[in-house]
DNA sequence: CTATTGATGGTC
DNA sequence: ACCATCAATAGG
């Protein structure tokens, strides 16, 4: 790149390997608006990101890694900038970034994204095995390279702080201490978030009509 | 609107 | 046996 000041992110450049090298939680804080994108032979299929969780090392009991380092779990302690994609409940694939430098295990599960270009119409994207059924997200992405040319992120604009809503991570009640702390993040008022509120009712025909 | 349940398979 | 989910169903 040619500017000696600044660099103003096109649209079209990827998350370097140093973005994800950082905590989980500041990691899952500027993901938020970033471009989740799946390059295929047919075709590409790109998402907004809407709603995130931080799952945050070892010690957080809500963390996959905090049963150790088995097969499942090795890639979270791998380097940062990597897919973490498990199959949960038989049927519904999680998708996740590895955060953290090499030798500490944490990620961030994507909750929910707003579609961009080439998903099925009428797809919903709320919801971590939804994101993934409309993506085409599979196994198949499990340990892939986020530097690479088949599944990355590219960089957008900033979601200002006054947009960014918190609270506890969905279905991990199990978690002890762990289950309570405010490691989601999301987009407030999004469409595409999961679990939102109902949308706020119609306005009220005028009084007497 | 809330609450409950069944589907289904990798992991430990 | 457990599970970072979802769709369908029943009930208020």
């Amino acid at each position: 790149m040619t500017s000696t000041l600044h660099h103003i992110a096109a649209p079209s450049d990827k998350l370097p390997r140093r973005f994800y090298d950082r905590p989980a939680l500041a990691v899952a804080r500027d993901l938020l608006g970033k471009h989740l994108v799946l390059d295929a032979p047919g075709g590409r299929r790109a998402a907004r990101i809407v709603e995130v969780e931080a799952y945050v090392g070892e010690y957080d009991l809500a963390c996959h890694a905090a049963k150790g380092r088995t097969a499942r779990t090795e890639v979270l302690f791998g380097p940062p900038g990597h897919a973490y994609v498990y199959l949960i409940y038989g049927m519904h694939h999680c998708f996740n970034v590895v955060a953290s430098r090499e030798g500490r295990a944490a990620a961030v599960l994507v909750r929910g994204v707003e579609p961009l270009e080439g998903l099925p119409p009428k797809s919903r994207t709320d919801g971590p095995g939804r994101l993934c059924d409309a993506l085409g997200i599979t196994l198949s992405h499990n340990r892939m390279d986020l530097l690479g040319d088949q599944l990355f992120l590219l960089d957008a604009p900033r979601v200002p702080a006054a947009a960014v809503a918190r609270g506890p991570r969905i279905g991990v009640d199990y978690a002890k201490e762990w289950a309570h702390k405010p490691y989601r993040l999301w987009i407030r008022g999004h469409p595409h978030v999961s679990r939102s509120p109902s949308r706020p009712p119609a306005p009220l025909p005028a009084r007497g009509a």
